[in-house]
DNA sequence: CCGGGCTGGTAATTCGTATAACTCGTCCCC
DNA sequence: GGGGACGAGTTATACGAATTACCAGCCCGG
């Protein structure tokens, strides 16, 4: 029988007294050490009172002895607010415990002194090692703190180049958006993007970039009135899909920078009159789950590999092969569904 | 200057020694332990040599002697995946953080023996308590070894009636929500469920009750035909709303029993031609942050208060007061945008 | 009849911190 | 000048588990 009101554990002791044999030696059963042999009374015995008085392993006796605990930090500015980010959480937390340990997690909230606070506190408790996650794809400082344990960058590059991390692979992103649009036969193919192509979000850079080159690799000179900078919010897609086809030569097709710019699209084009993928076809980015798949039509977009860009982060920190400062991209999947068809005439020829 | 490679840690015997004193002086002096009393030279030397040496304490030793961590244990099943509910979590770790501790989270997708492991993981890690928290309102069975320490049932309540619970007023919103249709002056308000009001999920059983009394306060017979199941997903807003407005008797107003529900309604209404608020009302419920600010109109819709329920988990945790049981109900504050109007003409004579 | 090997265990120590109990001076006051 | 009070520290121990080194019987062979 169990004792389920009994704070303040049964120890190895309390299981070796009842059991009328030596703390070691209760030691030595429950964990099944190698080498040792006792008698199958004895082990019977042990094992019998254990379960009895409910004894539990006092993680901190093991850790104190040890050196390393089973824990892993987790440190994001807003991860776990950020709609479509908890997988990204979800996966560090599955690969860490498909080895036995358990996530610390903090979200910080940009609160530079409670991010501080939090690596102590977690250094204090010995952990494995450090995810350092950030909400959106950008380069930051990381905090030295993190050179005394295996750290690891996610979703961001390290602008020290000292720790591993690991990206979303934007330029590939955005040239198999374009490509899928260019291979559906669109030649004008617009861009609202979320962001300055030039600025400091990797996002809206990379994202851009492989847009002209999809464009240049099909023998097209990108069209600079056809691209938008937009701002990331469905305002920038609303605002900036009603110009482009409202204006002198209207693309057959838009290049979205992000899910939300395409729900702004979509809202204008319905405003226009205009039909989803009959007059216009559409690709998104983010594969947003409370988004893409609801809009009608559904919403062909880039999905971003949180769940294993997670796992991995784990699985960098559980290797710990000093791959010191390597970035690891990670390639977005596109995500079919129904925003995309043949232009209504082609104006190539073909 | 500090030694940042340096794994394995500086221990208070490493600082003792480098300053010439005890370790026993050492703790004293870093832990200002009052009643003691030692020269001005002595501290400056101690706190100045940790200092040097990169001192931090292992927070292992304090709790193997203390018993008690400084953690929290907090589980849930789909929570930190779940779109809107990340504020659950971020409620917690604020109120955590405050009183000093950390957050110690895992994610059991519903995995039971996923779940089991962890609690077990948890307590041997003596974890001050433990917060169980569900993605939606339901009521569910806690494991028995949450009996072993203080614990809380978080956007749930807990059917054995063992542990104290924490609830939105699903009533309430339902009962505010179809107020406020009401004093806008609607007299046929419709409402999509999200499920059977018969049925085991509290929040289509609460907000169709409260829907219902405040139908009845106001002094009209709610009409059955007016009463929608639904899914909860935006295809039972939009088949229900269509059927609705298309029926012999439309609604001039309709309150959907959350965002996804409203979201679809917004769709079949558009498709007839009806505009919101001018032709139909319409009220949500969730506040879901990726969806009811930017619909056209902005969604006038209910707010699950998870970050104040997530603190206040913690917070019951900490008080520790045995408040056996009891569920602590939150209200859902309404949050006003644009989707409610006057209706078209008055059905009722003011 | 004695040593060696095997069986079945135990004693003692370690990890790093907190704290109760104690020691050794020195000063002060009667 | 003797004793109490205080100042400034130190010593020793406990927390719970893991592990190494050891020990007591017993059997067997030469």
């Amino acid at each position: 029988m169990t004792r389920p009101g009994s704070r303040s554990g049964t120890t190895m002791n309390d299981v070796a007294a009842a059991a009328g044999v030596s703390q070691a030696t209760v030691s030595l059963v429950l964990n099944d050490a190698a080498g040792t042999r006792f008698s199958d009374e004895t082990r019977r015995k042990v094992h019998a009172v254990a379960l009895d008085l409910g004894y539990r392993t006092n993680a901190h006796a093991k850790v104190l002895r040890d050196g390393v605990a089973g824990m892993i930090g987790f440190v994001g500015d807003f991860v776990a607010t950020a709609p479509f980010a908890g997988k990204i959480i979800e996966g560090a937390q599955a690969r860490a415990w498909e080895a036995g340990l358990l996530l610390l997690t903090v979200n910080t909230g940009g609160d530079k002194a409670l991010e501080a606070a939090s690596l102590e506190t977690m250094l204090s408790y010995k952990v494995a090692g450090v995810v350092y996650a950030a909400m959106y794809h950008r380069v930051l400082d990381v905090p030295d703190v993190l050179a005394e344990v295996p750290a690891v960058v996610l979703n961001s590059r390290d602008r020290s180049g000292r720790f591993p991390s690991i990206a979303p692979q934007e330029e590939l992103g955005g040239y198999a958006a374009t490509k899928r649009l260019l291979d559906a036969g669109h030649r004008r193919i617009a861009m609202v993007n979320i962001g300055d192509p030039d600025g400091e979000l990797p996002a809206a850079v990379g994202r851009h970039a492989g847009y002209v080159r999809a464009l240049e690799e099909a023998g097209l000179n990108p069209d600079s009135g056809l691209h938008r900078a937009g701002d990331g919010h469905e305002s920038g897609g609303f605002d900036n899909a009603l110009a482009l086809m409202t204006g002198p030569q209207p693309p057959t097709a838009i290049f979205c920078a992000n899910d939300r710019t395409a729900w702004g699209a979509y809202q204008a084009l319905a405003q226009l009159g205009l039909s989803i993928p009959h007059d216009v076809s559409l690709v998104g980015f983010d594969n947003q789950e409370t988004l893409a798949p609801h809009l009608r039509p559904g919403l062909t977009t880039l999905e971003l590999p949180f769940l294993e860009m997670g796992r991995r982060a784990v699985e960098l920190l559980l290797a710990g092969t000093d791959r010191n400062g390597r970035t690891e991209y990670f390639e977005c999947p596109l995500v079919e569904r129904h925003s995309v068809a043949a232009p209504l005439k082609s104006t190539s020829s073909y």
